[in-house]
Formats: C-alpha cells, sequence, structure tokens
DNA sequence: AAAATAATGATAATCATTATCAGAAAGGAT
DNA sequence: ATCCTTTCTGATAATGATTATCATTATTTT
C-alpha cells in the first residue's frame, strides 16, 4: 500500500503550481531549495508514481531529450518550439476537443481496441523566437 | 552537399515497405540480412537524415524507452497498445483531419506563434491484447 | 512501542543515442 | 581514367537520461 512522503507531495505541490514543463532534472533543481536533502532518483520515482497515478502527465519533447511533466491534467493541447524548446498550453473550446475526442473514440472502436489516453501535441516557432530571428 | 549511399537508400525503402514502427535496433537487425556490413550508426545517422529531409518520421513512445521510425508520412492517428507496446496506424477521414488541424493552426495563430507540425497521439489496449486478457 | 512495510538518498548499472575518427565511397574537376 | 574534395561508413567510445540496488529512515499497523 501506498504511503505517505513529504517528498512526493513537495513534487506534485510544485508541479500544480507552476505552468511550464520542467524535466525531471529541472524540478530537482528546483526543489533543492526548498529541500536540500532530496535525491534525484526520490524525483523520478515520485513523477513517475503520480504519473501512475493519474495526478500528474509525462511529455516527450520532439527535439530535446529529457521528458517534461505538467501538473496540469485537464485535457489541453502542447505546443514545443522548436528553437528554445518550451512547451507552452494551447486551449480549444471544450465542444471542440469533445469533438475530436469522440472522433478518436469512435475510431478506436471501430479496430476493436479499447482507447486509453489521447493527445495532440503541435510543433512550430513560439512567439519569442519568430522574433528574434530577423 | 548531400551524396548519395546505398545504406540510406536501403534504410529508407525497407521503411517504406512496411506498415509497423520499427526501432532504430529492430530495422538495424533486419537490415543485417540484406546488409551484413550495416553498422547500427549508420542507421541512426540515415533515420535522422530523412527525418530532417521530411521522408519519414519519428515517434516518440509512451511506454517503451526507443524512439520509433514511420515510412508513412501521410497525416495520421497513432495508436500505441499499452500491453504490447506495438503502435498501429489509424486513418479519419481527410475533411476530418483537414478541419482538426485548420483549428489547430487557428489556435497557434492566435498565439503570435509559427505552426510546423501536429499530430495526435492515442493509447488503449489493441484488439489483439484485449482478446487475451479475460 | 515494536514490527512490518514502503520510501529515501547515494550511487552503480542500463539503455538509447550521439560523437569521434580513420578508412571507404561518391561526385566532381582535370 | 585519375586526382581531389567532400561526405559517408563502421567500430567503438562517450554521453545523457532513467532505472535498479541497497542500506538506512520514515510511515503505518498491531
Amino acid at each position: 500500500m501506498k504511503k505517505y512522503s513529504k517528498q512526493r507531495e513537495l513534487i506534485l505541490d510544485s508541479l500544480k503550481n507552476r505552468t511550464d514543463h520542467p524535466t525531471a532534472e529541472t524540478l530537482y533543481r528546483d526543489l533543492k531549495h526548498k529541500m536540500p536533502e532530496i535525491g534525484i532518483a526520490t524525483v523520478y520515482r515520485n513523477l513517475a508514481s503520480l504519473c501512475e497515478d493519474g495526478q500528474i502527465n509525462k511529455l516527450k519533447s520532439k527535439i530535446y531529450g529529457a521528458d517534461r511533466y505538467d501538473g496540469n491534467v485537464m485535457p489541453h493541447i502542447h505546443f514545443e518550439c522548436e528553437e528554445c524548446g518550451n512547451i507552452e498550453d494551447l486551449f480549444l473550446k471544450e465542444k471542440k476537443i469533445n469533438d475530436i475526442d469522440n472522433e478518436i473514440k469512435e475510431l478506436v472502436k471501430k479496430s476493436d481496441a479499447k482507447f486509453l489516453t489521447s493527445e495532440i501535441f503541435v510543433t512550430g516557432i513560439c512567439k519569442n523566437c519568430s522574433n528574434k530571428i530577423i
């Protein structure tokens, strides 16, 4: 049975209170300030555990090696800038999200498979980087 | 300037003639039969090069470590089975794909970013694995 | 409070991928 | 065809991200 740990609580809190999508390493460095004794393995372990519980999500970057974590589990779209590597959230109207989701669920059902999750991942050049490249 | 290599030609051909989404390692082992002298680094190098040219696509698995490669660059949806790890293609009607794509392009434009690519990634349990788990 | 179990931090091990480098192949120029 | 330059190759070392191990510590149960 799963036991409480202040490390896991801190990791979850910290992720819920930021809208960027940090890597385990980035999160670890930030958490070190609040809890200097925390180890990187603990961060990885708890991120995995929180993902399993559906409290956070893991994102695979298209252009950068390390996985990113997202404290916002409401359905939304991810936009990764190919220039700076930052991942931003994009929000479609709820009706549109549901429409797309239903199309996909239909499609999955047709192939006799069971639907679990779906996500939309977009790449491009963010506002900031578009302006830099003159 | 890019030079011809029979290794790259073989890798591209091989990917175009399969509908699964092999890892570099899997592809390497298969290619060894046709070209025993080929090296794994050459496979990785050429897969990266073909991706840059837009002749193939790279996929990040949700559940398995290694990246997968797709010789089909027509827009379609990927479905990964959380049980067996296989990735299958799902095809929406062209109109629907375009509708979704346009919604996303709209959204990206609104945030003053430049759109490059978009993909839909679905997870679930495939037909085969649903039947196995009784 | 003692026992049982799960979590931690440090670090070693693993896995996928990239970098390095000497030799081979490709594509001109002569 | 031969020389020259550039790119590519295969082997392998190096790197980076993540997971496994393990003795110790924290949490929960009895």
